[in-house]
DNA sequence: TGTACATCAGTGAACGCGCGTTCACTGATGTAC
DNA sequence: TGTACATCAGTGAACGCGCGTTCACTGATGTAC
């Protein structure tokens, strides 16, 4: 758990791997204890194996090393929904569920994260910090493009209507959000088992042939 | 702001009322910082004027004031459900729209209350501390149940369909979550303007007529 | 009616802790000449 | 090739702070006799 062997120093123009280390190690903690307050400057530190104060050679802040994280859950996200869509067939509405699916299953998988990423705990402290909210206002961007984008196909190829993709598409996001947000906060609820199918069906106005 | 007034200490075997003007000021500081990590026993004492040692004559801890907070706020949420219910008409399909939207008041009127109902930051301390899994389980049963019975309603008068009841209002309910705590939790984000509407019909699966 | 006493509501001082941040530093590594 | 030097990665000690919790206490209020 803890490390015992002394961190060997980045060569000389390498200083930037320990950025990446500093992350790292903040997803770990973040993994391990579910709870976004263990994350602390001090906390990632002793983890990454370095000195406090060495971490300001990289971040600015504390709330900057959560936004790192939270940047690098998104991404992680993105490129899940990406693979999921790659893996799935030509039918748009096989495409859609699959892009459903995969955007539970990551909230399902890494539920800290998760709650991390939506949480909003950290945005409240934006003032006295390097955080702005340029910074957080853009973070989902891409996941709601790939959504508009799959429930798109749906609907030019007719499994689908629609009076307005845009706002479809986040009505859709919104319910799988909800689904994925409370799962990943209640300990333990009676899902109904088809729950997922049922709210994707539903906002994406698919025909149940 | 602050209290500068002394306070002036309960009579015996009144003393119980302290309990209200704790959770009180713990509200009051939720309210206005919308920080959840704001809410410590110090700054609670301090709110409601009192010291800091006088809290444990009536919460054992300090997670047991988050939970004391959060009962209430559900209590709340579910008389304004009810409120709403009250004020609607006799058409299943108002009432079922009534209900909808004044869940959504609710969590925009107080967006922190929300959060914190259902942030699920003071879950995970759940060891070290007094408040149990079953304390946390069932609050928001009667919530859930209002919308079934409303749902409930539009099925039997032919509004709505279902093939399962309580799986449609489950996913109703976590519809409508989605749409609130994201509200609840960005800054700003251009919603489509009908997009609870939106989300209430396709999920209710009203017959649009 | 008077008084001793138990109960109750709330206090003040103190504790040890982990936190974020600052400061001046160390020592290895590459580079200019 | 040798060496002085600048740069870079990271450190150790210290700071002040607010936190949760403990302890023995105070002083008003009601009650038994």
């Amino acid at each position: 758990m803890s490390e015992t062997t002394a961190r060997t120093r980045n060569r000389r123009g390498e200083g930037g791997r320990l950025r990446e280390e500093i992350v790292a190690a903040a997803v770990a903690l973040l993994d391990e204890t579910g709870d976004e307050s263990a994350i602390t400057l001090r906390s990632v530190a002793r983890r990454a194996g370095i000195a406090a104060p060495s971490i300001y050679r990289h971040f600015p802040d504390q709330p900057a090393i959560m936004l790192a994280v939270v940047r690098q859950a998104f991404a992680e996200l993105e490129a899940q929904l990406r693979a999921a869509l790659d893996a799935a067939g030509d039918d748009p509405g096989e495409r859609l569920f699959a892009c459903g699916h995969a955007y539970l299953r990551f909230a399902q998988d890494h539920p800290e994260r998760y709650r991390s990423m939506f949480g909003g705990v950290w945005m409240p402290a934006l003032h006295d910090t390097s955080v702005t909210k340029d910074d957080v206002a853009t973070l989902g961007d891409a996941c709601i493009q790939l959504i508009t984008e799959t429930l798109s196909d749906c609907v030019t190829s007719g499994r689908a209507t629609t009076t307005d993709l845009h706002a479809d598409a986040v009505a859709l996001w919104l319910g799988l959000h909800g689904l994925a947000h409370q799962r990943a906060v209640t300990v333990a609820f009676p899902w109904p088992p088809d729950i997922a199918n049922r709210i994707i069906t539903a906002l994406a106005h698919l025909d149940t042939e």
